[in-house]
Parts: structure tokens; sequence; C-alpha cells
DNA sequence: GCAAAAGTGTTGGTGGTACACCCATGG
DNA sequence: CCATGGGTGTACCACCAACACTTTTGC
């Protein structure tokens, strides 16, 4: 392997980079969030060393040689966290700051993953959720990426169907509309969000209902996103192709 | 500039720092487009050299031991293509298919560069531009990471101010029509096209004029872009907070 | 005056929020 | 029958595409 084909070069003095120490090491890493308890949390492991030893980290480690980044980031997932029901896997940015890590170059793409809610898989020890809007110290450049995280995700709640991974396989408006909340970190009105993602067709009525709570009130419809694979719903308002075409 | 890609040598021992064969190398690459007459354009060089000998390919090279992604497209651009008049460059994606290579495994990150219309960079005998909708033959996955630009490109003309980046500083609207049209690949009808763009507050009157030509016709008004830094001008129009808050 | 190109006014549709109101259930 | 939560109907508004119309120029 290794081939090294150097690509061109103008200037022989500059661009011949010290005796290729260029990318020592590569990292893969991800942002997996669910919905827990009403809050949007983040999947985070803490270091029992240094560098940023006591702080906490997103999981993830190094690129295997034969592997790809996808399945590289899935692979340790399962290994290291255990976490294999990922409703949805997507990149989200390369960080490759030479000192974004004390020991040296290393490079990280991260990705954002989704956990539906009402799962609870059995994570390690030293694993946890925490709430995104309330990150405890982080080592690295590991907040950062968090909140890239949550800007991505906030934005394709507002014109994809990406709630599916959110969700449960069946759950009923107001549910849903307190996942939303969590994600986009504002109120969303049940009673709108209902009429917003049937105009859409992302989701549709599995026929089921849930009996009324002890305090009474009407039986809730369930509901169910009609696919499970992400789909762009509402392509932007403006500058859309002309009627005609 | 630069002519030919001066011999590749395969990296000594330096680069093989990870443990676990991890990443051999990465590099940097651009798709760097232009509007010229009225077409999306993209630059690429021609390869002189298997892999891919005569095939056409991405800008870009090996990252270097001590700079950042961010600075690496940055410098290889300016030193190979002699491009340094980028209005806007980001990041679009990574790839790491150990396949995606016939050298070994070489990761690449991809940027998304932009250079306003109207100037004509000095770009080396074997470097030019290309229509993106009909792309020559490319190597390695080249072609790919060109539709990946176009698909950014096309989503971020439409909820933010980044025309700002394919326009030169002043313009008549029916100019900017044309832009829009190209990189979206339909027509955009400059009537309303100014009153989208005066709403969101993206472009304004410059007060000069442009005389008409010998065929007539009322002298159009300058416009320029009040900003030339990349702003979400339209936030998406669906389930944004509510009004009190 | 006539053709050409820029710019304005207007209409109609779509898709959203807000809010009042009706429906089904438990106590 | 009342409180509670689910569901529907409707008013209103922002935004945009389409198109008719007006303005300003060259010939």
């Amino acid at each position: 392997m290794s081939g090294a084909e150097t690509g061109r070069q103008a200037a022989p003095a500059a661009a011949r980079p010290a005796p290729d120490g260029a990318s020592a090491g590569h990292e893969v890493l991800a942002v997996v969030f669910q919905i827990r308890g009403d809050r949007l949390c983040v999947l985070l492991w803490r270091r029992a060393r240094p560098p940023y030893e006591e702080h906490w980290a997103l999981p993830g480690g190094r690129l295997g040689g034969a592997e790809g980044l996808d399945g590289s980031i899935r692979r340790q997932l399962a290994q290291k966290v255990d976490v294999r029901d990922l409703a949805h896997l997507e990149q989200l940015e390369t960080r490759g700051d030479p000192c974004r890590h004390p020991r040296g170059r290393i490079l990280a793409t991260a990705y954002l993953g989704l956990v539906p809610a009402g799962i609870d898989p059995v994570v390690p020890e030293d694993t946890g959720w925490h709430p995104a809007v309330d990150l405890p110290d982080m080592g690295f450049d590991h907040a950062d990426i968090v909140h890239s995280g949550r800007r991505r995700l906030r934005a394709k709640l507002s014109y994809t169907n990406i709630g599916f991974a959110l969700a449960p396989p069946e759950f009923t408006v107001s549910q849903l509309s307190r996942y939303y909340s969590a994600a986009l970190g504002h109120d969303v009105a049940a009673t709108n969000l209902r009429r917003v993602l049937l105009r859409r067709g992302q989701i549709e009525e599995t026929g089921g209902s849930v009996a009324s709570g002890r305090s009474g009130g009407r039986p809730a419809a369930l509901f169910r996103f009609r696919t499970r694979r992400l789909e762009i719903t509402d392509a932007f308002a403006v500058l859309r192709p002309p009627a005609g075409s």
C-alpha cells in the first residue's frame, strides 16, 4: 500500500512537506443522539487516562487499514459501546487542525448517528448519555463536534423525514411533538406538526390507538413513518424549477 | 505555472506510522466552480501518467504534515493551479473507501470552492474549465465528488446568500439570473429573482447603471451583495420557533 | 413610432402559525 | 358533568410564480 502518488507540485521547496509527516493517523468519531426523557442526549465515554483524563469524549477510534469510514464507525460503535440499533448514520465533517490532538497529528472524521427513542442499548460502565444542552467537560474538539451534530439534526428535521430515526416504530402525535421539541430546542405544537407531516406524506396512521390515561382524555391514534430511509420532503421553498418542467 | 506532476516518490517509512496500519495517506481535493459563458464549469487537470493516465482529475494533493485541511487546499490551489480568488470555500465530504485509489489506501477530503464570474485566473497548461453537466472522463471517484459539489451549491443557493461567490462585485439582475440558471440547471426569471433577493436583504442597488446595448432597451441598474460572507437568509420555512420567543 | 430590455403591480396558490372549537374518555 | 387530552376547522399571513403592464432606451 502506501503508494504515495504525490500529485503535482509547483514550488518544489514549499510543496515538499516534511518527510511526508502527512497523515500519521486517522480516527473516526460519532455523535450518537437519542431522545431520553424528553431531552436530546449524546453518548459519551469517560477517559481514564491522559490526554484529557477524566474528561468525556465521543465514541470512536482509529480507522482500520482495510475498512471504509462508514464501516469503521459502525464497527466501533458495535464493539466498544454495544450500539447496533442506529436508525440513521451520516457523515458530519472532518477535522484536521494539526493541534487538535496533543499526541500528534490525527485527523478525525465525525459521523452523526441516531438511535430511536424507547430502546435502551446496554453500554459499558464508563459510557453514558448526557443532555446535549448541558455537556460535561469534554476533551479535544469533541464538544464542537457535538454542536455540529445538533445543527445538522435541527436543519434536517425541518426539510427531511429524519424524524423516523428519533421516533420508535409507532407513536402518537403528542409523543412525536415532544421528540421534535427536544431535538429542536423549542416548543412544537402537536396540532400543527400532525398536519405538516401528514401533508408531506411523512407519517400515516397505523389504525391502532392508545388508551387514555387515568386522568381521562380521548385515546390517541398511533402513527408511523411511511419510510425509514432518509428523504427530502420539502424541497426548498424558493427557487424551484418552473412549473412547466 | 506548475507543469506536470513531478515524480511520485513512494513516501519513505515516514508515512508508515499508524501501528494498526491505519491511514497511510490523506489528500485534499477541491471542486472549484465558476460560471463561464452562462455555464457552470469546474476546474480540472489532465493526468499525464497512471493511474488514470489521460483522465481528468480534481486539483489538490497530499496533506502536508503541519497544515490544516483548509490551509492545505488553499495552498495547493494557489501553488498548483494559481487560483487565489476563491470567494467561498467549504468542506464537502471525506471519502475513505479502501479501494478508491489503486495505489493503496488514501483518504480524500473534498472542498467546494467558488470563483466569481468575470475573472480569469491563469491556470497551467494541463488545467482547464469543464462544463459541470458534461464532464470528461475522470479518474478515481472524482466525478462523484463533482456531483456532490453541484448538489451542495444548488441547495445553498436556495437558502443562503452564496450567490455572492458566483457573481462579480457588481452586476445587473439579468446577469445574476443567468448565473443562477447556470448553477441551478433551470430557468430563473429575473423579475422574481430581484424581488426574492431584495426581500431577503441579500442584494442592494449600487446606484450605478449600465448603458443599454445597440439594440436598445432600458438601462439596467447595478446591484451588489450586501455582504460577502455566507449567511443563511431563509431559515427553513417550517418548524420555526413560535412567535413569542 | 417601434422593438427591446428593465422594472412594477397584481393575482392566485401554497404552506405555514395560531386559536377556537369539537370529540372521546376517566372519574 | 366536568376535567383532560386528542383531533378538526378556520382565519390569517408570508412568500413566491406567473403574467400583464409600464418605463426607458436605441434606431
